[in-house]
DNA sequence: ATCGGCTCGCGCAA
DNA sequence: TGCGCGAAGCCGAT
């Protein structure tokens, strides 16, 4: 298949194999409507009158997670296997090691492709190429997170949002077409597939955190209706309002766009329909302003992790950025913080705190305040090289939408001016941009947030 | 309250 | 080769 004009792709030169089944592969895309990874697969399979599976693999251990994510996904992934069952289609978790799990699967159920979903983060991009090298029948993947996909709306990093944007909105027509649905699968396995959720969910161990209320529910249907409730009370204020911490007017729907469990192609048709049925300024304003993060800066991320290998270290900064934080490398701190510190939000300034501890407590942060959060940890820390560490340790560990794209663009924006210009130089940061608690007050009640977020509150 | 300068390099025009 | 302009700001001058 053609690189630059699909979002399936072949990942081995396999050819046409003999088979019992199809294997999908879900991994970031845990969802059944609107994913087109599922239905390539489902396509294969109808092609060849075979049986249709998908697979999960969860991993047993790994770092910088907590129970909290763990139970989100979990609930999400036990409404994908109903879903699936009523489309015929059988749902497999497996606990272990992916390479081993995925080749084991295939094997035994005689398979005559497997099917992945995409995500430019290297454990799973690795795990892709060992697979389709070994496993001996044809490998494709499937770019169903974003709108566009990756490889096709740009063939290399790009430098910032401005020289992304142009190609997007060139190509963003072609795409934002409404998805067929899913149909029930005709042929099914000879033997019947369940799942013991008790034993998944005992077998991946993460710690509990203690306090914790979130604020979002888990699930597709969840999804939704946070999305039409966004569309249809907060989208006239969004443009005005949406850096304010205090004002409510985001979507809540990062943690289940980073699941998977709602696809962002579904946010923009919607939020696009929106602009048919209101002429009221506030929300066709809201509705660009919307349509911006969901079709520009996300696929953004995905864009810079896909094409920069270092995205998540100093490696990944910019060079103006590396040659700047370099030279202002042994600059004197005001105050230095240890990542103890810092996770129990025991800093000198309030307005950090509080952002930490609505992270602690919510699994989310607002997405003003994610930008002072990160910049304030280089301020703070012996380097810059620590204060990534730091940050991405906080940001993978606490955050329901952690382990994410979004979450390293975000950081090396904020630590290293990724996609950002120079700004006046100044001790620490050097030309990366400052930012200041004068700045919060100047846009919002700063005290009304930090009253909000109080530690034993 | 408002405004210009800070500071770098991409991408396009010429 | 020159030039406009940019992911969410800050600061000092007016």
């Amino acid at each position: 298949m053609d690189n630059n004009t699909t979002r399936t792709v072949a990942l081995n030169a396999v050819g046409n194999t003999q088979g019992d089944a199809v294997i999908y592969v879900m991994s970031r895309d845990q969802r059944v409507r609107d994913n087109f990874a599922l239905l390539a697969a489902q396509k294969y399979a109808l092609d060849r009158k075979l049986p249709l599976m998908t697979l999960f693999n969860v991993y047993s251990s790994v770092p910088n997670r907590s129970a909290a994510q763990y139970a989100f996904m979990f609930s999400g992934l036990e409404e994908v296997e109903q879903d699936l069952a009523a489309k015929q289609i059988a749902f497999l978790v497996k606990v272990g090691d992916a390479k081993n799990n995925i080749l084991q699967v295939a094997r035994t159920h005689h398979a005559a492709a497997v099917f992945f979903d995409f995500s430019p983060l290297r454990g799973l991009t690795a795990l892709h190429e060992k697979v389709a090298r070994s496993v001996g029948i044809p490998c494709f993947v499937t770019d169903t997170h974003n709108i566009i996909p990756v490889w096709v709306a740009s063939d290399h990093q790009e430098w910032a949002a401005h020289t992304f944007r142009r190609k997007v909105h060139k190509l963003l027509p072609q795409f934002l077409a409404e998805p067929a649905p899913v149909t029930r699968h005709p042929y099914t396995l000879q033997q019947q597939l369940t799942n013991d959720w008790t034993q998944i969910r005992a077998a991946a161990t993460a710690p509990a955190l203690e306090d914790y209320r979130p604020i979002v529910k888990t699930g597709e249907k969840e999804a939704g209706k946070n999305l039409r409730h966004f569309l249809k009370t907060k989208l006239g204020r969004y443009a005005q309002q949406r850096n304010d911490p205090n004002s409510d007017s985001l979507s809540n729907v990062s943690a289940h766009i980073h699941f998977g469990q709602l696809s962002s192609l579904r946010v923009a048709l919607d939020a696009q329909k929106m602009l048919a049925q209101h002429k009221d300024q506030g929300v066709r304003e809201g509705v660009q302003s919307y349509m911006e993060e969901v079709t520009v800066r996300k696929e953004l991320s995905d864009n810079f992790c896909y094409y920069n290998r270092t995205y998540d270290s100093f490696e990944g900064i910019p060079e103006w950025g590396q040659k700047t934080l370099t030279k202002h490398r042994t600059d004197h701190r005001e105050h230095l913080y240890t990542l103890e510190q810092l996770e129990a939000a025991q800093t000198a300034d309030a307005a950090w705190n509080a952002a930490q501890i609505q992270m602690l407590r919510t699994g989310k942060m607002h997405g003003y305040m994610r930008m002072y959060w990160a910049k304030k940890i280089l301020e703070w820390t012996e380097d810059p090289e620590s204060a990534i560490a730091y940050t991405i340790y906080l940001n993978d560990k606490y955050f329901l939408d952690g382990y994410d794209p979004m979450g390293y663009t975000n950081i090396l924006w904020s630590i290293g001016g990724l996609h950002d210009r120079p700004w006046r130089q100044r001790e620490v940061y050097g030309t990366v941009r400052y930012m200041a608690m004068s700045g919060l007050r100047r846009k919002f009640d700063l005290d009304t947030y930090t009253a909000a977020w109080q530690n034993d509150g």
